[in-house]
DNA sequence: ATCGAATGTGGCATCGATGCCACATTCGCC
DNA sequence: GGCGAATGTGGCATCGATGCCACATTCGAT
């Protein structure tokens, strides 16, 4: 297409430029508005070449669709809302960009919202969605008022990275206790046996199948997990480097587990601070691989949650269940994990 | 607000739940519609006993407004456009970032789209944002084109990063010359004379500014810029390990600076290949300063260019220009880059 | 030749909110 | 007390595309 292509007057931009509409395209085809809209958008009947006539007609005024008239009338909407806490955070960056990606392919347009995890922002954006009449929503939530209030008005959900209660709605999930479990086992197998747990949160299921692998591991080996190793901090580098701080001060531990990409940020700085060697005096991995972490020397061994895919999915879930393909039973979509070894950890200090 | 508050029966989602209009809400209110339009939505009179009783009505049966049917009608829309080559770059998830939070403090939207630098993409998505009669569109542009299809067809336009050719449209960059020139300044100042630049374009302001404040820092200081010393590689790690290992391979170069993130990782992969001492056998400086440069070891000496902030000027900028409070010049909002002195740079090693 | 189905196109109402104007009321002021 | 202004509310048309149905045409089969 070619809108306003030769005529380029370049009107001031924001001069309400008068645009073709369908009752345009259809006087300069001959044909009736009906038939135009049939012709462009492949859905009833239209003759080829009628199709043709139209498609040019179209071309040659400079023709562009109007969503909004479009919406109102079908009632329906393309665009898709998208609402994380933190774009900046590579791990919400990367699941948009799944998202988007996938999205995109379909024709379909991704708005994204940061709510900051904070739950009032997150209400105000599912008011918002509800007014642009978005067929869908994807949602890493804060609260599970959030996806039920949607739901509520009939919009579709996919919950993302974490499930809240038992809402109902699809999920894509990363298989987060194998992940862990994977993890804390190629620890164990390296003779480490105090091993601390770096962690945020466990009331959603991200937090919680963390911490449910590691105790798994620890419980396939025999091993009874010390209370005091699973350090809790809150969601920022700083904290974490606080609670790194206590943990290296108040236990012996010859690995630490960081439950996510930020609290690794928090961990590495106080290793470096101490200038601790790794992986020789202790060693480091962290759940949820971002691309600094082969960056650094030596590179820590992570696990990769594949987020883009997770973004993915969550898209493909959403669209499907949008396009009513499938049964009223809710999908929960798990996302294997994969581990990547690196140089930042290595057998336990034989004290 | 409180949409379907009370008698919640979750329709299943997606079966197009009837929700109540201005109309409803007029007939509960006893009011007309008009008066509900007004009532809500601040503009027109309506007595304030009137307002809190139209307010009161819309809360109680669950009134959400319908953005589809008001864009219709008053041809214009709060959605607004935000064109990026790569979401999981950390330059353009801060500079989105920064632009959905200024857009949502003023009640917009942002509707996100990778182009991933591809130019049919990016007039694909173009014309997507013209179809959503978006008021605005803020774009790191590919081609000149993309801004100049939006602009003549009335839409505002905001490029950020970069400039493109003359196109007269409003522009936020970071001073890409002086934060360059400023880097290289350091450099030279801790003795080095031969300093490789590893750089992916010059075609746009971005690479062209970067490479301008390189050739100024040598002419203030009375050096002439060894041209073999300019390093070109295309816009991905792996290239940039490559050139870096050429760079090094056939040239002598006490220091490398690389003009953005990305190349950066190219470079200190090799590095980390070659096992060279940073900053003793060769300094290492990065232009564009993202989260993983303060943890690798040792820290890597950056311009930061307030990507945050950048994007937040474009999208007050824009809002502005779609307020119509600015003069129709087109105008230039420039942030000033900042160097940050890390470990990576030090005294040239004396031969 | 006639009828019925298939095929393709046009007419018209409609989605929901709002801009604009007309009008009813109240109030101030001479 | 009367007149014009100020104030607040209602009526109605409208934004642009499309869903639905009716209808015109063509074609095949008996």
């Amino acid at each position: 297409m070619n809108p306003r292509g030769q005529q380029a007057g370049s009107p001031r931009p924001g001069a309400a430029v008068k645009r073709p509409t369908v009752q345009d395209v259809a006087r300069e085809a001959g044909v009736s508005p009906s038939t135009v809209s049939r012709a462009l958008h492949t859905r009833g009947y239209a003759s080829p070449e009628v199709r043709d006539r139209v498609r040019a007609a179209a071309d040659k005024i400079g023709y562009v669709l109007d969503h909004n008239a479009r919406n109102l009338r079908s009632r329906t909407s393309t665009s898709i809302g998208v609402l994380i806490s933190d774009l900046r955070n590579p791990f919400y960056a990367d699941l948009a960009a799944g998202i988007e990606e996938e999205l995109r392919a379909a024709e379909y347009q991704m708005v994204l919202v940061n709510d900051n995890g904070d739950p009032e922002e997150e209400m105000r954006a599912a008011e918002t969605l509800l007014a642009m009449r978005v067929p869908g929503v994807i949602v890493t939530p804060v609260t599970a008022a959030c996806p039920r209030i949607l739901q509520d008005n009939g919009v579709h959900v996919v919950c993302a990275d974490r499930e809240l209660g038992r809402s109902g709605s699809d999920v894509v999930l990363s298989d987060n206790k194998a992940g862990a479990r994977e993890l804390t086992e190629h620890l164990i197998g390296l003779g480490h046996t105090r091993i601390g747990l770096l962690i945020d949160e466990t009331k959603w299921s991200t937090g919680a199948g963390r911490l449910a692998g590691f105790r798994a591991a620890h419980a396939d080996h025999g091993l009874e997990v010390d209370e005091n190793l699973i350090a809790f901090t809150s969601f920022d580098a700083d904290a974490a480097q606080q609670t790194t701080r206590r943990l290296l001060n108040e236990q012996h531990v010859t690995a630490i587990i960081s439950a996510n990409n930020v609290l690794a940020q928090g961990a590495l700085a106080e290793i470096k601070d101490r200038r601790l060697k790794i992986p020789r005096q202790l060693s480091l991995a962290a759940y949820d691989d971002v691309p600094w972490m082969s960056l650094v020397q030596p590179a820590l061994t992570t696990v990769d949650q594949h987020t883009v895919d997770l973004g993915r999915a969550g898209a493909r879930l959403l669209l499907s269940r949008i396009r009513g393909e499938l049964p009223a039973r809710r999908r929960i979509v798990r996302v294997a994990p994969r581990m990547i070894v690196r140089g930042s950890t290595g057998p336990a200090p034989t004290a």
